[in-house]
DNA sequence: TATACTTTTTAAAATAATTTAAAAAGTGCT
DNA sequence: AGCACTTTTTAAATTATTTTAAAAAGTATA
């Protein structure tokens, strides 16, 4: 009888040569041998054994540095799929990715209403099923359905305590056993934190706060090079910290949030009113304008030259420095991050923003702390629902299903 | 020709034993095989040399927890010597405690000002070298050590940006040459939360915020269950925190900061300008005492139920609880200690942070952390150093010059 | 009080992983 | 073009670690 530890164990190694070839692309085997720890016997058997299980793929040689060239390898994309969903309040987007994080299709979005909707959650599952259907991908081909949403998540355990109530039950286990893939769930700024670092303007940087400048304001934390959400997983509520002694009242209840005074929403009221009292501008605006609307109609005026809209958001960008210089003296992180729908105009924010910076921060912490815009744009958030699922790629047990899968084929075939 | 692979290998466990039993005081042969994550025959391989080495002793059976009793093993206490410093503007102590934590000798205290003071750096190296001198134990016999201090500190690089100019070269190499132990410095708030974390209130917490009341106001910031630094060492620069419009100037030049409106300084300031004004307060004062005196007598007067002093007291309070809700909002730690010389009034200040925790947070972030009062007192940053060495003892290879040592004087008396 | 069931520890066997050595495939200089 | 030097890969030998099995020392219950 085959010892059931000799699995795991090769498995081990295997998972983290798929891990790592997911966010590395290429690597020769002393290139695993090396960041794996592992010598390079070992690494160079379960090579071969992921070739042969369709796994791996010989990508062709790399230039020489000075020797032999090494043979390089790379993850067959058919291997595995991952599914990407990215919720927000009103629609959800799904999409599926191969192991080289190519989309097999176009993304899919979908009206949704998180909001006082008692069906969301079975039609998340409606629209994840069908998504997966539609595609032709056999469920056992899928590592994992990675989902992000707004609200307080507790990741670890599943829940989402402000949307898409379960009734108690885990919203990964339910969705889990309703759909036939591993779940796993992400407040929407972290996704976006871990798809930055990974694949953004943060690569590699180890410690990285990212601000998703959106409707709200938020963020995601990469704390030692790991996402960190905090004791109960509610860590990075950056838009409620008390800011202005007597702001603006908050839909939180509190005033002087941070939110309140600078969200691309509050920014987007600040312009219809600055209208209508006669202020000289190219928006235009007619009172049933969903703020959306007018919020990304300033966007796009300000990048185009428009001054009441650069002065508007410019508001905005001061009240985010003195923020963010707050955040610099608590994490005195690598890099600040400016994600989100609000990137497109961060160039325009970044003045102001370093403006508050020179005055609200002590001088060697403002210098050790780069401000950078994100250039993932819109995707970010799929990004790192992906990534998300390949990071618990060797943590946990979840994938394990699919090596084993395949080892038990393996032996049912030599049969 | 012995390998010297394997001793490295072996001498790898044994150091993580070492440094188990550092912090559990006590443990098992089954015990450090689960914690470690080793197999139970090379666990108590391990340990057996170890005993013969005289690192390790047995300590008796422990309670059956229904079947065979555990022979318990504990670290040999005077197998190695920790030296412990902790520095700050105006004094020194030094101690040296064993494995077991306990000090060898009376804490030694010396006058030692580091403000404009060029030989500070080499009057401190004077004193650590005495101490080990008078102590009797010999160089080789020091796991390390270790140093806390004020000011702008990177631990990893040995470079202290504040105080202790060493002329471009790092300070722990500079002062290891110089006792001939290696040297590690770190921050004195971060000592004081890592002494927390393992031998304090928030034990084994894995997500802690430690502040440092004192005459700043200081953070020592546990994250994922380890100490975190940022990026260039400088996190948790929490006193100079822009939180109020338009506070008192700072020492930093600028206004607003929390430590120019709470910390123990400004209450003392308060205070004498209080009673100048007429204040009814059981305290006494002379122009001429220093405000720590002053501070002192505040904090005693305040235990023993001084009106004036709880008052000036409470309102510190409010703002420091401002400004950890913040923290809280940003961090989302299990718990919050208050720690360092404040801690003696921490009852007092419990109420009005409370009251601003109610004020600034949102509920559920401020019901998921906890605040907790320091009982560990003076002690915490002795402690925290001797900690600060102990973690570090698996992670280097300064300390495997000890069991190198061992091992070539084992084989040298066999010859 | 004997029996069934625990947990810890020791010893022997099996297996996994690393080290060492050697071969293969290049680079660069004379 | 050939030689010295690199780096990568493969193969064999060695070493380390784990698994398995068994013994030792207790507890709880009928």
């Amino acid at each position: 009888m085959e010892s059931k530890t000799r699995i795991v164990k090769s498995a081990e190694l295997k998972n983290s040569i798929i891990k790592r070839l997911y966010f590395d692309k290429a690597l020769s085997c002393a290139d695993l041998s090396e960041v794996l720890e592992k010598s390079v016997p070992s690494v160079s058997k379960a090579i071969s054994e992921l070739i042969e299980e369709g796994f791996l793929m010989e990508q062709g040689y790399a230039p020489s540095s000075g020797g032999r060239r090494p043979l390089m390898y790379c993850l067959q994309p058919s291997a595995m799929y991952i599914v990407t969903v990215a919720m927000d309040q009103l629609s959800t987007r799904i999409q599926m990715v191969d192991l080289h994080n190519q989309p097999i299709a176009e993304t899919v979005m979908t009206e949704l209403k998180l909001f006082h909707n008692p069906n969301a959650l079975t039609l998340l599952i409606d629209y994840i099923n069908d998504y997966i259907d539609a595609s032709g991908v056999p469920r056992d081909k899928i590592v994992g359905i990675g989902i992000g949403m707004p609200g307080f998540i507790d990741s670890a355990k599943g829940f989402n305590y402000t949307y898409l109530d379960s009734d108690g039950q885990s919203l990964t286990e339910l969705i889990a056993e309703k759909t036939g893939a591993p779940v796993y769930i992400a407040n929407d700024s972290s996704l976006i934190a871990i798809a930055e670092q990974k694949f953004g303007v943060a690569k590699n940087h180890n410690d990285v706060m990212v601000i998703n400048l959106g409707w709200g304001i938020g963020l995601g934390m990469i704390v030692n090079g790991e996402l960190y959400r905090g004791h109960s997983g509610f860590a990075g509520e950056f838009s409620h910290i008390p800011l202005f002694d007597d702001g603006a009242l908050c839909t939180c209840g509190k005033r002087g949030c941070l939110e309140a005074e600078a969200s691309m929403l509050v920014v987007a009221e600040k312009a219809i009113q600055g209208i209508k009292d006669g202020h000289i501008s190219s928006l235009k605006h007619t009172d049933k304008d969903p703020y959306k609307v007018v919020g990304n109609a300033i966007m796009e005026a300000a990048n185009n030259g428009d001054q009441f809209a650069i002065e508007l958001l410019s508001d905005a960008g001061y009240k985010i420095g003195k923020a963010l210089a707050i955040l610099i003296h608590i994490m005195n992180p690598e890099s600040i991050v400016l994600s989100g729908r609000g990137a497109i105009v961060g160039k325009i924010l970044l003045a102001p923003i370093q403006q508050a910076l020179t005055k609200y921060c002590i001088p060697r912490l403002a210098k050790s702390t780069e401000l950078l815009i994100s250039e993932l744009g819109f995707n970010a958030e799929l990004i790192g629902t992906a990534v998300l699922i390949m990071e618990n790629f060797d943590k946990d047990n979840k994938n394990q299903s699919i090596i084993n899968k395949q080892l038990s084929m393996e032996k049912t075939s030599k049969n």
